[in-house]
DNA sequence: TCGGTGCATCTTGTATGCATCACGTGTCCA
DNA sequence: TGGACACGTGATGCATACAAGATGCACCGA
């Protein structure tokens, strides 16, 4: 054992840069150069260029040849492409899954349920980081359902983007949360009912909220 | 100009490698090795190194930390994945169209109508690659329609799989492509006509014999 | 003053060397 | 006979060196 945890230089210079961009301390714009970063993490340029070119794949990076690399700034083009993305493929999981045996969608409705008090006991402790936590896990569990591995992975590199999207979010005030959980509830609703239709209905008005969190409009 | 064509070493053992597995050159379940292609294409192990990472992250590659790189077979599982989220992005597209302004659909309606003119061409000259050519350019061409990048970068990586797919295909006999053929004109007819739950239905029917055709059931 | 040119500098692209790790094999001992 | 273990082999992981492109700026000439 090296002691680092475990971890891999290109590991750790992947996730230290996502999660640096991920929490704005990168802003959107910024201009990043291997030798900067490798410096910092105090590893050679070798692993921080393939956590790079994995950055770019997930969009969030765009590479100039012997230039630099570009943070990606979310444009409001990129927000109504990701929540279309995602209204597709977490609408796909709910559709197949009110057309699935009762069995499965009591199931996850259970598991959605206890989403949800997680996410009430957060909001009653205020506890941003857990309600955050607790909402990817929601959505999360619906694409899960859908038991398609392109899919999921795909709605998890949209997860990340709408983390960013959030940063510059408009709407922060108290109430967003509550309206949140009660559109998630209205969903699940929904959902233990079987009824497709008014699912869908209920993700596009939590989405639409969220566009216009966003976006202010 | 260095003469290589504009190409970097990099790119050249991505497409090199690529084309290598979608043409079954290197089976499913083929264990290579970065120092193999390296020595084949003359060059280091570095741009090799990134084109395998670019690779895994298509799916088409599982690399094995300090063993070697796996050419990822198509499990059946694989291939239902594939179509499903075909049929979810090109029917999403094809919704979308049926509910644009006429001027839209009748655009890209035109658009399909010179592909499948190439296509029906290219099957009276029995020329498989132009006729998988144009088949491409069919979906695409759709997906296209919805102008959503995050969607359409999807859907090339599926177009890829599905490549590799069909060259296990165990429907190959003459009577394919033409069966092909009517099943796209009858998803045009749909279009044409903005009947998207028309379309739906066709697209379905189009997957469903990709799907025969690849599996066998 | 203005536009072109050459250079300093910064960055990536690629090659190479070494350390490390995983696995197969053969040996030794109970 | 069978299992543990040391070791050889081959692969990757990472560091480092060097080559080459891109940029900005000082400098120069008209």
């Amino acid at each position: 054992m090296t002691g680092n945890g475990g971890l891999s230089a290109k590991e750790r210079a992947y996730r230290d840069t996502k999660a640096r961009i991920l929490d704005g301390s990168l802003p959107g714009g910024d201009l990043i150069t291997e030798g900067q970063v490798a410096d910092t993490l105090a590893m050679s340029r070798t692993p921080v260029r393939e956590a790079f070119l994995r950055l770019e794949a997930e969009g969030l990076l765009r590479l100039f040849p012997k230039r630099g690399a570009l943070v990606v700034a979310v444009s409001p083009s990129e927000v109504e492409a990701v929540l279309e993305a995602r209204e597709l493929v977490e609408g796909h999981a709910l559709t197949k899954l009110c057309a699935a045996p009762e069995d499965d969608r009591a199931a996850v409705a259970a598991a959605l349920h206890v989403v949800l008090d997680v996410q009430r006991e957060a909001l009653s402790r205020e506890d941003e980081q857990a309600f955050a936590e607790a909402d990817r896990r929601f959505h999360i569990t619906i694409v899960e359902s859908g038991r398609n591995p392109i899919l999921l992975e795909l709605y998890a590199s949209l997860r990340d983007r709408q983390l960013r999207m959030n940063l510059g979010s408009l709407e922060r005030g108290p109430s967003r949360p509550r309206a949140i959980l009660a559109q998630h509830e209205a969903i699940v609703a929904a959902l233990t009912a079987g009824d497709a239709d008014e699912a869908l209905v209920r993700l596009r008005v939590h989405l639409d909220a969220t566009r216009v969190a966003v976006l202010g409009r």
